[in-house]
DNA sequence: ACGTGATCATTT
DNA sequence: AAATGATCACGT
């Protein structure tokens, strides 16, 4: 029952809706897709997400694909506390035994998730309301050449352990930007519970709070 | 079950 | 306060 937006045709037409946007409360947003606001936050996690990917009319869904396909832009918003800090580890994809197997840090799914992402901040505080919660300024990003070398030599070294097998190594503590941690409890329980082989928690790579928060002083000041 | 979207809650 | 480990919702 929520109105759809159709996808960007450009970069300046997305950066044109992230204008728009900028100052908006995700309540006022939510109002304008029509689209009910949640009450309970810890039943909410993910919703602003997916909220401003309708907005900005994001295409991929579920799919493994950049939000905004045909401009090759992935969307990623971003918790920040009333001073502007990023307050959470950005996701960025899972992080299988195999995923780092035989494959170059080119043809990495980090590499390609971060190749072009739009970052959109989004206010989030102890005392906020979900539906009171601002979106900030919107700034598209690509790594620099110096970036992109340490996010490299991180996922060298991560991606080595995967391949090993050695998880015990494997602590979130490894990594400059780039660390690896638990992702999706369900599964493992699940596994669990079905019996099967105990390989721990499903993990993920995640991007570092440090990281985004250079970004966010680079590009926001 | 696993991908998408992440944040919550506890420990350090 | 920051880091780590655990968890929630939705779509296919």
């Amino acid at each position: 029952m929520s109105i759809r937006i159709a996808p960007p045709v450009s970069e300046a037409q997305l950066l044109q809706r992230c204008k728009a946007l900028a100052g908006l409360s995700l309540g006022q947003v939510a109002a304008q897709l029509k689209v009910a606001t949640p009450d309970n936050r810890v039943r909410a996690k993910g919703w602003a997400g997916q909220l401003l990917e309708r907005y900005l009319g994001a295409s991929a869904g579920p799919l493994p694909e950049p939000d905004f396909q045909a401009l090759g832009i992935e969307l990623k918003t971003i918790p920040v506390n009333p001073r502007g800090k990023a307050k959470e580890a950005t996701f960025v994809c899972s992080a299988h035994e195999t995923s780092a197997h035989c494959l170059s840090w080119t043809d990495s799914a980090v590499k390609r998730k971060l190749n072009r992402v739009l970052w959109l901040p989004v206010e989030a505080a102890p005392g906020i309301a979900l539906g009171s919660s601002r979106v900030g300024r919107a700034f598209l990003w690509s790594p620099t050449h110096a970036q992109s070398q340490a996010l490299e030599q991180d996922w060298q070294e991560l991606a080595e352990l995967l391949r090993l097998g050695e998880f015990d190594k494997l602590s979130p503590a490894h990594g400059q930007y780039l660390q690896v941690r638990p992702k999706a409890a369900t599964r493992s329980l699940l596994a669990r519970a079905a019996g099967e082989a105990d390989t721990g928690p499903a993990r993920g790579f995640y991007l570092r709070t440090l990281f985004t928060n250079i970004l966010l002083d680079e590009y926001l000041r």
